[in-house]
DNA sequence: CGATTTTGACCTGCGC
DNA sequence: GCGCAGGTCAAAATCG
């Protein structure tokens, strides 16, 4: 079964995606009936209080994830556990813990952007090139991170891609860094068909810079590019177009 | 033969 | 200080 088959497949069930960025948690759920004239966005999902931004909560967390609230039925579901494990910090900051707690100083996290897509392969094809450089066992997974580097010279983007354990069919990625350079795909001839690319301020900074069309500082709903949907999961580009 | 992946060893930070 | 877990290194193996 080829990649493209893979994305046919999750595409199926209609677009089912959770991301991270600085520790606030977006999603993103595109019915199958959706209409094709909708606009798709993410949209912000802060939670209340939001110890999402606890600077306290900087280093040793478990690698950023979130899914969909929405995607279960059942709200119960261990799917909205693993939000709620994505949206607190473990241990030493629990939401509605007001106790004040030792801050250290600590030297200033690598800036992260985490999201999860419905997929049977592991590496998403994101028009960067990456060099593996490790694989290490996840406690309570069984499913191993693999940890991968940006080929490009003086690039020091790093990518983590670990399935879910609670959703094995769910596919966690995170981005650390910003990449300094172009994406190799844009530069090989897709620039026809994307977007010029985003100034470096470029508020979601993990992330290759021909996923999102716009975006909305102030106000955080994202629009992505609908030619890269297009790419990723295989659809037809026109039905992603807007009118 | 260069690029990439695999994999065990090593390093670092944190909690106890 | 010790143990654990996450992250990185680097030599060997594999791939194209």
């Amino acid at each position: 079964m080829s990649d493209a088959d893979n994305y046919k497949m999750g595409s199926q069930e209609g677009l089912q995606f959770s991301f991270l960025a600085d520790h606030t948690s977006f999603m993103y759920n595109q019915p199958k009936q959706q209409n094709p004239s909708d606009t798709m966005s993410f949209f912000y999902n802060t939670p209340s209080p939001s110890p999402a931004f606890d600077p306290s909560c900087s280093s040793s967390e478990p690698p950023l994830f979130a899914v969909n609230k929405n995607l279960g039925e059942n709200p119960n579901s261990s799917e909205a556990a693993a939000v709620e494990e994505a949206d607190s910090c473990p241990k030493h900051c629990k939401a509605g813990d007001l106790k004040p707690k030792k801050v250290k100083e600590k030297k200033a996290r690598e800036a992260r952007f985490a999201f999860v897509t419905k997929s049977e392969v592991d590496n998403l094809e994101d028009g960067y090139r990456w060099r593996k450089y490790g694989q290490k066992a996840v406690k309570n997974s069984p499913f191993p991170r693999s940890y991968y580097k940006c080929t490009s010279q003086k690039c020091s983007v790093k990518k983590l891609i670990e399935r879910s354990y609670e959703d094995s069919t769910m596919v966690i990625t995170t981005y650390l860094g910003r990449h300094n350079h172009h994406s190799p795909a844009t530069l090989r001839g897709r620039a026809a068909v994307l977007p010029p690319p985003l100034q470096p301020q470029f508020g979601f900074h993990n992330f290759p810079e021909n996923y999102f069309t716009s975006i909305h500082p102030n106000f955080p709903q994202l629009e992505i590019n609908p030619q890269f949907l297009a790419d990723q999961f295989n659809m037809d580009s026109s039905f992603l177009q807007h009118p």
